[in-house]
DNA sequence: CCTACCGATCGGTAGG
DNA sequence: CCTACCGATCGGTAGG
């Protein structure tokens, strides 16, 4: 019996992760249970077993993706580092969590256009503490003079996932307008895409003195 | 006859207005063209006689958001301002232009995920030259002092319309994080929104020394 | 622009 | 986990 359950489980994580490939690939619309069944190798019926209806198998999907940062932010605000290394290490989360797997990014914001008003609902519930935890450091940096004084907090983190989500989702399709050759290797395209982000955050939000490399680029993890 | 024609171009237009509209919501895969029909008030073979595959109508609602930047582009780069003045009408001209109907960056977003490599082609084909000639600008403004020496211009243009169309197609939707409250006018956010964004822009381009108002925000023209 | 109709595929169920 | 099957909807065509 509890062999069975093992291999029942194992079944319902393939599903899983063939579903968020498919997904962030085609969208939720534009992917057939019995598309990610084929991918998976098994009939339709069985799929339907696993996830009583294909609104459950997303639901799924998406809350795999929330419970990362439910679990995660809380560590990273936490940690008694000063000020600016927090929020630099924030940001290198981001990047890192987003740049190991780029359907994650594809797959949220897929779901901010699907299905707008869910995930508003869903955000302001999970993430509205940390995230105005989050503001309150900058504050604090304004303060202590690290941050510039012209910051707006709340839409300065705004920007931030915006910029890390849409490099890491379409930035390799938007970086085509420089190729005037072939493609080169995307790899090195979203690498350097990823430093100039990090230095117009790093520019934007602290003070010229404080101006030294504390964001340096880190990323040698890029995989998938 | 002409009659006939002129009505005919009007119901064209219409299908177009609501695809525009229902594939900016729900995605292409989403959107039945019987739902479009619908909107339109005739019947699905009716549309089919305008456009021959639901294949068409997409194609069609594509280019004619390309075609704004092919005509709009060559206008923005020829005037005759200077650099920065060049480089802060561009952003302004990227705004103005996406937050006039948010139907455009959805659009344009929706695109990129679904059929990533045939935007490349366009993109690569299209805006090659244009945004190469912005570039240069910029490298110009780094000779002048007038530019950060350590700016990417390749990068940083990407991260400019990532910024925008993020912005304007999902910036509510994140900026949700932050309401602890009901949902507030998000016109407001989106304004504050614009705004820092033109801040992060011009504060991580320009020498410090160039750093007065340029980008002034203008986001009166809010619409739809 | 319409009515009438098509095969294919959709998500899902019965029953084992 | 399977076979067999369901009604509804999909994009599209014939013909006027």
């Amino acid at each position: 019996m509890s062999e069975l359950k093992k291999a029942n489980r194992n079944v319902r994580k393939r599903i899983l992760e063939e579903a968020v490939r498919l997904f962030s690939e085609r969208g939720f619309d534009g992917t057939s249970i019995q598309l990610i069944a084929d991918a998976v190798g098994i009939r339709k019926p069985s799929l339907l077993y696993h996830f009583n209806t294909k609104e459950k198998l997303r639901d799924e999907v998406y809350e795999k993706l929330m419970l990362h940062w439910k679990s995660e932010l809380p560590k990273l605000l936490t940690s008694d580092t000063s000020d600016k290394d927090r929020f630099t290490s924030m940001i290198k989360a981001l990047v890192r969590y987003f740049l190991a797997d780029n359907h994650r990014s594809r797959l949220s914001i897929r779901e901010m256009l699907d299905r707008p008003e869910i995930v508003r609902d869903v955000v302001r519930e999970q993430l509205n503490p940390w995230v105005k935890l989050i503001c309150e450091y900058i504050q604090m940096g304004k303060l202590n003079g690290v941050v510039r004084a012209d910051v707006n907090p709340e839409a300065f983190v705004t920007h931030v996932i915006m910029l890390v989500l849409g490099s890491v989702a379409v930035g390799n399709v938007l970086a085509a307008m420089f190729d005037d050759t072939q493609e080169q290797s995307s790899n090195h395209q979203l690498e350097s895409l990823v430093q100039e982000l990090e230095r117009i955050l790093r520019t934007s939000l602290f003070e010229p003195q404080y101006l030294q490399a504390e964001l340096k680029p880190e990323v040698s993890t890029v995989e998938k």
